[in-house]
DNA sequence: TTGTAGGCGTTATCAA
DNA sequence: TTGATAACGCCTACAA
């Protein structure tokens, strides 16, 4: 029969509960869980018997009220479905977490406005740190971090003003360097499908804008810009629209590997041959771009290395250390070349 | 030059601070903010400004130590590379974030042992409430939990005791009707593959044995049980195994996409004919699958959904509702055949 | 090595 | 409608 959710709950053991079986004060048993070497080892093994046999947890609230370190470092990335967020995350737990800081990850939904609420929001936890992606932050949020002592990274991109502390590579070199290479494979006609339209995406843009027209080759009319997010699906269509209206063209360089992996795949239906008559590049290199059907050009992206990097940095400031002279990270990327181009 | 990360932070506003500005009581903003209507019209619109103006956030340590309602809900789950959890979390984060609570994402990795030490870890948060994945925990674990009233729901399976909370399906019978289909379009010789051999992946290993049993089909050779994570190279392994040992193998149930898209890629490089010479089918129906080639029979499984009603199963229980008297929600599976069986 | 006193920022309780 | 007071659980500072 219904009961009633919390009927006989008690309440949970507190630090004087164990200090009251073990027969000590409070502070001693806090002692023996924190600075257990201040604490004569007789009391400490009763105390941590007392502990287990009460299931005593400390209560955070309760230490971050008092010792104003909440040990809590605020995440916020555009998408928990894009593996180049959740690999970052990985890197960042990888550091954050043995060192005892739980990670409070926001999805800002590629929103800037849902970003710096989410930002506001995350500030009553008082965290001790702050991981951002990207640099479009508007500048208040900065100060306000600043003036709350709150040390934050940003992840992904380069900061070319040099202002805030940036790890990750520069999105515009890497869709330079790619879309050079299929000029040096002799494609000249070289689409660009773009997707979601984030500063990212925007920055490889440029890049493939500086490579053509670096080489004479820029046409704007082969940009195709779609504020959807990326989809395989969303990859095969924008192909039936370029191939409707630009047969011409030689090569689509895709602002990640869903598109390209949908330009892949509408290209077999439709009976066009890759490289041969279309050559195709992605971009993060995820795994199924070394299994597709041909295997796909891509660019490798660092991210869990700049998750990793990111959390390590955001960790020193937090322990005390001082900005570093050299603000900005660059870990660099690695094309891919395989047989789609 | 090096600066230090706080150098001139100033202390956080506390409601005394916007109660000085104002010249009213602390307890007076805090009523403002957490129940208007109690407070007059003009007072409140002064103290809303001055919390505007002082940047004033309510500090969540200081509200859940004296309220013992931490807003807070743990979440606990396998993997956040794996998109059926991604998108479990989507659910999860439409139910709750509206109401204002704060999840907390514990990556267990597919580990029990992690999994207890994490539960343990966010006792410490005091949750208001806790969702867990699969029904594996200790029973210490449960009776801990219900000793401090905190209410728990379990997802993507079911409970045949009918002892736990449960939103999800049945594994065991999603693996049965799949294979069943197989028989059904004249498959004898039928493999399993499994991966990572978590709890949900035995299950719909054992709705397979069930049904070619039922069908005298039931061949022990052919189950192919590996304990590392999924991944399309995996299932390119696996294939590979599989031809060589058994080459009269006609059909092979993936238990999951991953595997089954890797059995796809095998078999274009090798020449082997799908679904002529080998029927594949996969689970969960992530996006890849329709657009395989050929495309990819799988069952389409309502993470989303089982994210959504665990989640406000679990708002009731912690708004102080009754355990309802059916613990089992049931949300289903749906067979999408399509060209690869 | 152990203990006492005080207070962190907020809300529950009771009172005006 | 507003306020005074106490308390939540813990840690810092100081004392013994």
């Amino acid at each position: 029969m219904p009961r009633k959710a919390n009927q006989n709950a008690s309440r949970a053991a507190t630090l004087h509960d164990v200090a009251g079986k073990v027969g000590v004060s409070a502070i001693t048993v806090s002692r023996a869980l924190n600075s257990p070497d201040l604490v004569s080892e007789k009391l400490r093994a009763q105390i941590l018997a007392a502990v287990d046999e009460l299931g005593y947890v400390p209560n955070r609230s309760a230490r971050t009220l008092v010792s104003s370190r909440s040990h809590t470092v605020a995440v916020l990335i555009p998408s928990l479905s894009n593996t180049v967020f959740i690999d970052t995350l990985a890197g960042i737990n990888e550091v954050l977490d043995p060192k005892g800081y739980q990670i409070l990850i926001g999805n800002t939904a590629y929103d800037d406005e849902k970003e710096e609420r989410l930002l506001r929001a995350y500030l009553s936890h008082a965290p001790d740190g702050v991981l951002l992606t990207g640099t479009r932050q508007r500048p208040e949020m900065r100060q306000r971090l600043a003036k709350l002592g709150i040390p934050a990274v940003h992840m992904m991109e380069l900061d070319p003003s040099n202002e805030r502390l940036c790890v990750g590579f520069s999105q515009d070199e890497a869709g330079r360097q790619i879309t050079t290479h299929l000029l040096e494979r002799g494609y000249r006609r070289i689409a660009f499908f773009g997707a979601r339209l984030d500063p990212r995406v925007m920055q490889r843009l440029d890049g493939y804008r500086k490579a053509l027209q670096a080489a004479g080759c820029y046409a704007p009319e082969l940009e195709y810009l779609n504020p959807k997010p990326s989809r395989i699906g969303l990859g095969v269509e924008m192909l039936e629209v370029l191939r409707r209206e630009h047969p011409d063209c030689d090569a689509v360089f895709c602002c990640n590997d869903d598109l390209a992996l949908g330009v892949l795949t509408g290209s077999h239906r439709i009976g066009i041959k890759v490289p041969e008559q279309l050559a195709v590049v992605g971009f993060n290199d995820l795994e199924g771009a070394a299994w597709a059907t041909p295997t796909l050009t891509s660019v490798r992206t660092p991210r869990y290395r700049i998750g990793f990097e990111a959390a390590s940095l955001l960790l020193k400031l937090m322990e005390g250390h001082n900005v570093p002279e050299q603000r900005q990270l660059d870990l660099g990327f690695e094309l891919k070349l395989r047989g789609s181009s």
